[in-house]
DNA sequence: CGTAAAAATTACGTAACCGAAACGACATGG
DNA sequence: CCATGTCGTTTCGGTTACGTAATTTTTACG
């Protein structure tokens, strides 16, 4: 129950803040990239999030627009493309990991 | 730190099941139905979300054709429109709560 | 080699959504 | 009553995202 309360108030966080209006699947390719260990593929993350291909591709286009993350050709096989971090994204999760954490603390509270 | 652990799995955990895929604004209207007092109307949502009128308007087409809410018209003042709440709506959130309390109880283990 | 397989992307048609503005129903004060 | 304001919805033009299917580039293997 105080989880639902706890996601009310970060989701309201979230869709009140003019900045990046991400949607939940961007938001999902976004966390996993920067917390699980590399190397992302395409591929691995359409399987890991159960979506096709070409919607992880673009949520990347999406999250490399906004420099969140970046695209780098693998040179030992380069048919892949690996997802890599930017300081914009880890600076973005650090704040939203802060809201979050924030929230959480007032409920305890 | 582990916020953001929290949010990655429970993200994960949304996008990944089939059933019913909601934007992030359908999902803050939803919890505030939920979770804040009556009475709730269009334009109290909208200043609440930060949004405008036409965007809380659809989030309710969307969540009224779920059965998650129901539109009721006002007696008092027939201007107004009344969000309430509905059999599947509780369960959706309370299956979501569920969801985001269990993940929470593995991270702290 | 050369054919098949795999990776990501692009193409394409469809559906959902957005904000601004116009609209219709209703309320209220003069 | 009627003029003005309020509330929710609809309309409009444009943007974004989706899934399927085709394309491109690269690798693997027979």
């Amino acid at each position: 129950m105080q989880a639902l309360h706890l996601w009310r108030l970060a989701v309201l966080a979230g869709v009140r803040r003019e900045t990046p209006d991400l949607s939940a699947r961007q938001m999902a390719v976004l966390l996993n990239v920067y917390l699980t260990p590399p190397p992302h593929t395409v591929r691995g993350l359409a399987t890991l999030l159960n979506v096709s291909k070409p919607a992880i591709t673009r949520a990347l286009d999406r999250l490399s627009e906004l420099e969140l993350v970046r695209r780098k050709a693998d040179e030992s096989d380069r048919r892949n493309v690996l997802i890599q971090r930017t300081i914009k994204g880890s600076v973005f999760l650090r704040d939203w990991g802060g809201i979050v954490s924030g929230v959480a603390q007032d409920i305890a509270a």
